[in-house]
DNA sequence: TTATAAGATGTAAACGATTACACCAAAATC
DNA sequence: GATTTTGGTGTAATCGTTTACATCTTATAA
């Protein structure tokens, strides 16, 4: 593969001037520019990234990395494309990573992301005393983060308010007449788990509802958990009439249990998720929701990074968008109690 | 930043004698061995990767590069974790782009992995002709193709038998009584989506159904076109009894149609999807789609990637998987005739 | 006892770009 | 006409590693 040098003896010219028409500075002879030029294209020649990076100094590298929790999880899909897009068009290539709500592989990328030498890094934190990420901010490397903050530390970050999300979710349940409400969160160690759950308790204190310790559950965030917390709750003693999940997959995995032992939604049970997704209306039933405006966060935190890239010193920020409960069919108001998962009536 | 100089001043050795502790080379005396570990330590350094790619020679530089269609697929979010968990087994780093079925993004992206000097690349090539990829094969770049591809050169390839997949699927169809069955293609520049049309035309004509042009379409791959076309064959003449959609996001978009016409799956219309998806099961009604192992694709296409890196001049092979058709409930017996869009009976 | 091998370490040249500095010719200024 | 400025280019140091080679001990073989 050619390489710079092989540019500038095919060009008759030293390594700095191809250097020059490469980033086209300024004081170099037209003619000798296209001489370059036609050196370049003849021989197809690309300069190496990684050798720029090495000797180009922070902040100009064009280059951000991205380490994402859960790509599984659409809602952090909608986040990286907001990233993406924003990065490319402003130029900078982008490193992602995605970590699997894996903490030992998260250090790991975190690791590599620096040892990358990015200019800057947008994360979504395992939890808010994350060291490791706590250790690259005070480092000095640019880091926005999204959907968590940090607790001990200031930093950019870009969230949605979870605690009100949560209790305008509950807040519609209970208006549909339930009281016996759970909730499905995910990792207890995420602070949006705990702050949907605070929302959820906020709710129902609001409205007078004792809180019942049997009804709140805590997984892992993912589909799996949905299924077995969900079928844990539907056989407790007095079973919910309503469920509150604390995100997508949790959600998709209480559907699947509800559904295997034929239970109707929202007739013999009503189930609310947090996060909505793209054919959210092609599911069994329609499902109401808490929507996050993913796309929209990973924009902003894309923006807030360049921001900080260009003025490191300035001071942090925190963006906090809404949520939107979108209303579909898988809430109704509730009729009968019902006990053991089965219908009052039958 | 501590940089390796720094470590070996503390350590009062040469920086040759701490690149050998860190790659732990032989013939270094351990004490010597511990006083640089302990000066590594307490400067927290981590070696530049970025300097150590621009030194070690080719395929040894533990990067690979990933390029993906559309993350928004769910599809090629499982190839990625399968790719992802491999590469992680293989102490790989992972270098992720999605250029969205942006041909234009697509080269880009190329572009950079070339220039990021990873060892190797997975690919899924926007169609079979793709310039781009094929000249970083000739370039002698290892590369592998997952899910299509290249026509006009010998690649490493895997991918599902997409023909069968789908003949399977119309046959299946067939067998429930449908004659009128749509089919709704992805971008027809990807080899998946002729691919899958050639499974359609070749099951209707073994069971002597005349094709009707009329009942296929082509858009492109994504959530919206499959919104559209679905609405545009039910306004058709005479209207297909059952839709094979190709791909994910494609079905996904024509159920959303279906159900906004007020129409009943499977009652009114059967509907059948090329691609399953882990929540397929709480769809509105459970779907029954073709299942394409994409977490075995990426991690076959992985363990092909580092092979080839190992052995670069090996013969290509092409490793070719088998779908799997899920049967649930979107589908059943074609009962009575429908009108632009109405059932028979109504 | 000497020759040789093996072990431990250091020196310096890469890798492929960018860029501070030096240089020279031609143009502009006085 | 002498001096300064400017435009265009080249030289060589640099970024942070790895590694071929050289060097010096010390152990082993003859």
């Amino acid at each position: 593969m050619a390489v710079l040098r092989d540019v500038a003896k095919k060009a008759g010219v030293s390594t700095a001037t191809v250097s020059r028409v490469l980033n086209n500075a300024p004081n170099v002879n037209p003619e000798t520019r296209s001489k370059v030029e036609k050196a370049i294209k003849s021989l197809n020649f690309k300069p190496s990234r990684v050798a720029q990076r090495l000797r180009i100094k922070d902040g100009h590298r064009k280059m951000i990395g991205l380490v994402v929790p859960d790509i599984q999880n659409p809602f952090y899909v909608e986040v990286v494309r907001g990233v993406e897009d924003k990065a490319y068009a402003n130029n900078y290539a982008l490193l992602m990573c995605n970590f699997a709500q894996d903490e030992i592989k998260e250090k790991l990328y975190l690791d590599i992301m620096k040892s990358e030498s990015v200019d800057g890094l947008i994360v979504a934190p395992v939890h808010e005393r994350d060291k490791d990420v706590q250790d690259l901010v005070l480092s000095g490397l640019p880091i926005v983060c999204v959907d968590r903050g940090l607790s001990d530390l200031d930093v950019d970050v870009v969230l949605v308010d979870n605690e009100q999300g949560a209790y305008d979710a509950v807040n519609y349940l209970i208006r549909l007449g339930h009281t016996r409400i759970a909730y499905i969160g995910g990792l207890p160690t995420i602070p949006t788990s705990r702050q949907r759950r605070m929302g959820y308790e906020r709710a129902l204190k609001d409205n007078n509802i004792k809180l019942d310790e049997a009804l709140i559950k805590f997984g892992d965030s993912k589909h799996e958990s949905g299924k077995v917390l969900a079928g844990e709750l539907l056989q407790i003693e007095e079973p919910p009439t309503a469920m509150f999940t604390g995100n997508n997959l949790i959600t998709l995995g209480a559907l699947e249990t509800i559904h295997s032992r034929g239970l109707n939604v929202p007739h013999d049970i009503s189930i609310l998720g947090f996060d909505d997704m793209p054919w959210s209306i092609s599911l069994n039933p329609p499902l109401t929701a808490v929507s996050q405006p993913g796309y929209e966060i990973g924009r902003r935190a894309a923006d807030m990074l360049f921001q900080r890239i260009a003025e490191p010193n300035q001071g942090n920020a925190k963006i906090v968008l809404k949520t939107r409960l979108v209303i579909r069919q898988s809430c109704s108001e509730k009729k009968l109690t019902m006990k053991n998962g089965r219908s009052g009536w039958e």
